[in-house]
DNA sequence: TCTTAACCACGACAACTGTAGTACTATGAC
DNA sequence: GTCATAGTACTACAGTTGTCGTGGTTAAGA
């Protein structure tokens, strides 16, 4: 198995893309290949199956959707509010639209999930581990709410985005941000 | 194009069955054949290519997911206060674990609705629809909270759900009981 | 009984897919 | 120069898929 970093790093954010575009259905070597711009059959080259293909792309999605540290740590300077709490809900908003191939991706992967062992066991790590790094988080950074805030104010973004990323003229009427400020605002008690 | 409705219900119901267990990748003319137990060949006597097979999918998802009115009706003769609200998220849950596959294919079809504009509109007429449904029918029961605590309860149990059948054991170790009964609370405010 | 139309089973076919294999190229060590 | 090696390009092939056509079956009315 071939093993040039860049140009395998490139084929998986070419398969995010098809992925986001076209669905687990369209995702295949060539379309792979084609996104890329690499000559057919490169793609079969870097990944044994589809399996392996699978397994890589959920790699590359987690590595994408980390945020970055400075921003955290830049926000952490402001009062440790409700309203530091609605900046939090908006960035991860901004997140989700800035990088939708990526979220969309990410759905395509945990539907994949519901059939396929080990890439559910993974999902379910990254995801159950970001949560409890969530609740620790507020814990720490002293911001409002308890546990359950964190928990539910979760389970309400996971909805708010699928929506907006799935049929987002369902969302486009209602005021975002009063939306988010009320959802804080009563998650938190 | 063949119309023997009995028939054609079937093999919907079995393309949903293939959406659940294959996903969208999987569903195919053969696949649909073999899940209903028809000769092969059968569903393209019914369906002139994919895309109708699909949007005749969302129509059949829809008319299964309705809840019953009898159960609704019954649930209204309890005193309107907050406990009756966290029985009704409660019914939900129960009815997407009773028919997971449905809920497993709707989500197929919204990833499909990304790309496919006619199935996109007809589900968010049905979505959006049925939120403003349930806006109404909170108000007009007079059952505790605003329109917003509909919406927020809204999208808070569209991630619960949509985490429980993609990812279950991320909930698993959380009390469910505690977790719906808390953001209703707190929806309500 | 004959007609007609709806329904059904089945096969054909071209297009596409996953996968494996092979040959070409560039680079650097010796 | 030559060799080894990793990376790359390209092709072959068998299996699967969507779609279409064709001919057989059934049932109901004339």
């Amino acid at each position: 198995m071939v093993r040039n970093e860049a140009r395998r790093t490139a084929l998986l954010d070419a398969a995010i893309d098809v992925l986001a575009e076209e669905g687990a259905r369209g995702l295949t070597y060539r379309a792979i290949d084609a996104k890329a711009e690499v000559p057919a059959g490169t793609a079969s080259n870097y990944f044994a199956n589809r399996d392996e293909l699978m397994s890589s792309v959920m790699t590359r999605v987690h590595d994408r959707l980390m945020p970055s540290d400075e921003s955290v740590a830049q926000s952490l300077s402001l009062p440790r509010d409700r309203s530091l709490t609605v900046k939090f809900m908006h960035d991860i908003i901004k997140r989700a639209d800035a990088d939708k191939a990526c979220y969309l991706a990410m759905m395509e992967l945990r539907l994949e999930a519901t059939r396929r062992p080990e890439i559910r066991a993974a999902l379910t790590r990254t995801i159950a581990g970001n949560i409890e790094d969530n609740v620790a988080f507020n814990e720490d950074s002293k911001l409002p709410g308890d546990r359950m805030t964190v928990i539910s104010l979760y389970f309400a973004m996971t909805g708010l985005i699928y929506e907006r990323l799935t049929l987002p003229d369902v969302v486009a009427p209602m005021d975002l941000d009063e939306l988010v400020e009320v959802m804080v605002d009563r998650a938190i008690g």
